[in-house]
DNA sequence: CCGGATCCGTTTCGATACTG
DNA sequence: CAGTATCGAAACGGATCCGG
């Protein structure tokens, strides 16, 4: 039988500004399931972050290498912002958060398409998979169409 | 390739006040990796809650079913936090965060043992499994020995 | 108009002292 | 030991302003 890890100046630390933080949570759940990259998109959620609060938490987001920021090619005057593979590391974090929530929230249960919660049953692996992939991909495509 | 999960009305809201709070996520760290059950073990950890906010944070885990609280048989002046079923579904997610830790920060890949950075490359699945057994094999002896 | 920065009133948080 | 009460500090929301 596994010890419990114990000890050590603890594990998970190093994630607390991160999960111990609620905007930034909403942030990486736009980032990667609304697939949201630019300023105004974030601040449509319907939790109503506020403009500071924003601007703060992409600044920190961006300093701990889990977003860039890149000019948005469409718009001189905006910016997107796209995960880093450090930040498209934190699919199965969300992933698995999101599995608790159909199984034991049934606000969550009913937020979730079926399609997708009966996938997250039979192949959560596949599912992760596939969401890195495709975040991967959005990223490569638009850094590409970014140096044309 | 899988669609974005997109629109409903937003999935992990319901994590926000668990993973939204750093102090509820270091206190299920403690009731999952370091075993702890009681109060005055939880004060002990490093970060330092501070004793209302440890007091708040139970007592939200309660109402929220992730923990019961019972007394402890060997001292009737104490109270035992235990994990339930549903506070014990949460370890996979936990251990995607130290997964993800491990991966890319250097304090928390110093922070755990080898052989359990090890494991949980080569047998995450496994390593998950385990520890939800322990969790619930705990708690089990302590229901029957609290009966006795 | 967009992406912020700044200021400010309010709320929430948390450290400390204190209590049953 | 397991909390509550208090009170200062920090975070937040909202409005406003500003540079490009």
């Amino acid at each position: 039988m596994t010890e419990p890890i114990r000890r050590s100046p603890c594990p998970i630390n190093f994630a607390l500004e991160l999960f111990g933080d609620k905007w930034t949570l909403l942030i990486i759940r736009d980032l990667i399931f609304m697939r949201k990259k630019g300023y105004g998109e974030f601040m449509e959620s319907p939790e109503g972050i506020s403009t500071n609060i924003l601007a703060d938490r992409l600044r920190q987001l961006v300093d701990n290498g889990l977003i860039e920021k890149y000019p948005d090619h469409n718009d001189k005057k905006k910016f997107v912002y796209l995960l880093t593979e450090k930040g498209e590391a934190l699919v199965p974090v969300l992933v698995e958060i999101i599995r608790w929530g159909v199984q034991y929230d049934t606000q969550a249960k009913n937020a979730i398409p079926i399609e997708v919660s009966a996938r997250l049953k039979s192949d959560a692996m596949g599912f992760i998979e596939e969401t890195r992939k495709s975040v991967r991909k959005e990223r490569k495509q638009y850094l590409k169409w970014l140096a044309s």
